[in-house]
DNA sequence: TCCCAAATCTGAAACGTTACAGGTAGGCTA
DNA sequence: TAGCCTACCTGTAACGTTTCAGATTTGGGA
């Protein structure tokens, strides 16, 4: 009853002041709507969509029926303006390195998270050329994410630390070795590159070379490094360095390159290739060279599409999940802001052959 | 004098005013910042730091000045909840279908445009579970971007007609056949498809298959089939139809089909196919079946990394350039935003050798 | 001298949300 | 009966921006 007279009290003073609230209104629904249609303040409202202890039961239940029947969405912009949250998570990109489908995984993986909160995914690449603070010092400056995630992460990350001095929640693809806990997800390349190395080994293979990542600045090469020298020091075999091509080598060089070396005296007869494509612009160097896969030389390789499970002649193939990584860094960083501690939000996924 | 005067006047009025303005706040520069140092009002600075005729030179210089100085940069909630204005331009895309970093490329394309502007690119891929139309209906209902750009064109495209009577500015990654002017960057399927099978047929070759895009149901599907088509023809050649088996089946099943086919009665001296990833799971399958690429069969293949130009058996290879599609892409929905015609907008790429 | 127009500038209101600081009604205790 | 507590609800202000409807000043023409 009061309820109800309440209810009639404020239809006319609403009516008679400034704008009428037209019910029926092709606009979006916004708090005030359903606060006519409750007969309540838009403060009610507001506390009932979110379940607050001070809204009685039947009120809630009330408010949450009408929002739902009229498809509620609460406006992002008011929300952000009013409280800073911008419920966006910011996927940071390196341009360059896209090691065959790693950045669409990436993206997959994460929006398979995302999809079922209220977040939106922005994505953020950024060129070699260009300093790789410089779209997280944009997105600090302007608060333009609740929280980002981002690969190529370094032993030493500048990014990192600003990041946790600025208390921002993020999350990296990769660790790091400053002696700061923040969220990872990373692949366990040391086993990956002890596990290819073993691998070759195993197959008689004495003079093995690695093609590892973009060198000693990502903390991966690092982890590469360790496990693959592990495998050969326990095996004692002979390590090839050839420090001069990367993941990030243009695939042309890294074929020509790779040829040359083939060519050479003191080649290798195994190599452990980090990157699917790297890895196809090896076998074609190998091949110029007038090898053979399989007879003169053994090639494993990881990867992250299953392209190379299809490839002739036969690689042997780690994959590395990177859509998984996606997940799991998107549940790292949500978890993140909501204030959970950071060592609980590190982990580690294994080689799979 | 006169100036130096009123912001004198001003500044004490504000001073006595409820709320002290403290200048050095730590806090991001806003409009009221710059009121305040140019003692103006914010009215004024706003209309001045957007050149707006009102606004004297001397004003708008001094304003602009200030602005650059203390590295102020525009609340996007504040713009967004007044005038609607998103500033975000979003990527809708189909999470199945990854052909060889055609996802990556497209982003870091769209990338490079958006970041000479205010806007920012939200991702949303869809599954092929669910309806392609609900990310779009989201987008709209919500309000959440500006414009859109999206992929896997159909020829009767449900989400163009809603996104044309809605009047959301949006871009297409292939064309419609449904009488609807529209953006849109489209490779010349048709083009590729002629040139495919027309080298083929230099090469003597009479028994041509193609693998199409995702059957019927995408237009370019429609495109490749004509260019195939009419250089079947004018060869005299034999066309081979493989239904059952396009872009989006999986690698195995690719491979293991294309072995069957292979070892069949009337197996193709020819193939056209439109994917890089695929073509790799074909030569697998075309080796399984004990033949041989150059000898009993040659293979053409679109691709959009350049992988493929060291993939060994040698395939004839034409680029698609996804980075490129991806600028234009993007640049075509900003000035559709800015109301350009949308015939202005439709541009088409040509296949290279 | 007065009036008008042009050139500049202004405060208030509004977008949709949440936080703050109450307000009211009913029931319980003393 | 008075006083107080609890449960529930309320309006106002504020976030930063732009739009609206003026306000003020200046210069010039009559």
């Amino acid at each position: 009853m009061t309820g109800q007279q309440d209810m009639n009290a404020k239809d006319l003073r609403r009516g008679s002041s400034s704008e009428a609230v037209e019910l029926p209104e092709g606009e979006r629904p916004t708090l005030k709507t359903i606060a006519f249609m409750a007969g309540l303040g838009v403060t009610t409202v507001s506390r009932a969509l979110k379940d607050a202890p001070e809204i009685g039961r039947a009120t809630k239940n009330r408010v949450q029926l009408i929002a739902k029947q009229i498809g509620y969405r609460p406006n992002r912009a008011g929300v952000r303006l009013r409280t800073g949250k911008t419920n966006v998570i910011s996927l940071v990109l390196n341009a360059q390195s896209e090691i065959m489908g790693l950045t669409s995984n990436m993206v997959y993986g994460i929006s398979e998270i995302l999809s079922q909160t209220p977040y939106h995914l922005t994505v953020t690449p950024y060129s070699a050329e260009n300093d790789p603070m410089q779209p997280i010092r944009y997105i600090v400056e302007t608060g333009s994410a609740d929280g980002i995630i981002m690969s190529r992460t370094e032993p030493d990350d500048a990014r990192v630390r600003y990041l946790t001095e600025h208390g921002i929640p993020f999350a990296t693809h990769g660790r790091t070795e400053m002696g700061i806990e923040h969220p990872f997800h990373d692949f366990d390349n040391e086993a990956f590159a002890y596990k290819s190395a073993r691998s070759l080994l195993i197959k008689g293979r004495k003079k093995i070379a690695m093609m590892a990542g973009p060198t000693s600045a990502v903390t991966y090469h690092r982890h590469l490094e360790r496990g693959f020298s592990r495998a050969i020091e326990e095996g004692g075999a002979q390590a090839i360095l050839v420090p001069d091509i990367d993941v990030d080598t243009s695939l042309g060089r890294i074929r020509d390159r790779t040829e040359e070396i083939m060519s050479g005296q003191n080649r290798p007869d195994g190599i452990v290739c980090c990157s699917g494509s790297a890895a196809i612009a090896l076998v074609a160097g190998i091949e110029a060279a007038g090898l053979k896969i399989g007879r003169d030389v053994d090639l494993v390789s990881k990867q992250s599409s299953d392209v190379l499970k299809w490839f002739r002649p036969e690689i042997i193939v780690f994959n590395e999940d990177v859509r998984h990584a996606g997940r799991e860094l998107a549940r790292a960083v949500l978890r993140r802001i909501e204030g959970v501690d950071a060592r609980e939000l590190q982990s580690l996924s294994y080689p799979d052959e």
